[in-house]
DNA sequence: GATCGTTATGCAACTTGTTGCACAAGGGGT
DNA sequence: ACCCCTTGTGCAACAAGTTGCATAACGATC
């Protein structure tokens, strides 16, 4: 239940058509929950059919035309108390773990590849959270409620690939240090 | 598509029940890739019918009554297949993250005992796991290499938490410093 | 021997996320 | 005038995950 609530998130912050909410999803807010341009679109209707959002008139209001949606009162109302509302942490589904684990049983022939592979995504990752933080977040940025709490989200997002290339480097040192792909 | 290599790799390490495979994905497999009973069952009847597992038989086949499964080559073969593919890490999906953003727009009242909530769920977390690595990993057990594999991957669990942790005590300084709830 | 809790399997309906494609407007090139 | 590319919206079908409930066997207990 939480695309929508992402939604009007990305929509108070700036009202938008669902092309650019989809541009935005790919840079910042996706970067914690993604989507993709139909789930955008098949939710903005429901949000506009549940009085959440509003089109702002358009000119020509046919397909193809750019629509753009603003937030109404009950919208803001639904997202304040989503933020107030407790909601448990959802277990971790991760799928590289998991794989590690079938690899136990059959064999872990060509995974230090994967590994690797996967700790230089991570890094570039990493990188570019940070250079967002250089540029989004200088220290005279910081003062500003709304400011600090976006920035505490993003750092959030830089620890959690710290985590993982700190894992991934771990986990090759295992790998490296015995050596040899062992078949099962 | 993990669920059913989830199922394939608990299978190889122990014929199960339906039920027994919902238990252990409570305890050990669920800790990162989580499954009701119900996706259970369900993946159980598609992978027998596609040959990867099969019942072993059963003195009454009635409903009611306990069905083992096992993997069948088939199955074997797709896992480690699996295992084999290069597949991409998914974009991070979190809302508390979202939250916390959302909460820099509409107002943070409250938001500071969510976040001790979570902090303290990740803390008993972090413990359960941390008793697992004494229990099924102690310095002994750590030269097979299927053993070392899963600790590795109980590692990830335990660095994950502790991430969680550290972020939380983080953003929860960054609340209490300031200090005060403020409405938007 | 009727009822009740536990173990065990499963259906049906729903929500959420993914993939592939269709349609429309407008601009640029040839 | 025609084609192609980009921008923009959207349908349809499917895959995956969730929730609520039904069914059946089995043992205990009153």
């Amino acid at each position: 239940m939480s695309l929508p609530h992402a939604i009007l998130t990305a929509l108070l912050e700036k009202p938008s058509s669902g092309l650019e909410l989809t541009r935005r999803f790919d840079r910042s807010i996706g970067y914690f929950w993604s989507a993709t341009h139909q789930q955008i679109y098949r939710e903005l209707g429901k949000l506009e059919q549940a009085g959440h959002i509003r089109a702002l008139p358009a000119p020509v209001p046919s397909r193809g035309q750019k629509k753009e949606y603003e937030v109404l009162p009950a919208g803001r109302a639904e997202l304040t108390d989503w933020v107030r509302r407790a909601e448990d942490p959802k277990p971790i589904r991760d799928a590289l773990l998991l794989r590690l684990r079938a690899a136990a049983v059959v064999g872990t022939e060509g995974f230090a590849d994967e590994l690797r592979r996967h700790l230089a995504l991570h890094r570039t990752q990493l990188d570019e959270y940070r250079d967002m933080e250089d540029r989004q977040f200088p220290p005279e940025r910081r003062t500003a409620e709304a400011d600090r709490l976006r920035h505490l989200v993003l750092r959030g997002g830089i620890e959690l690939e710290r985590f993982w290339t700190a894992w991934l480097t771990e986990a090759l040192a295992e790998f490296d240090g015995r050596d040899g792909p062992t078949n099962c």
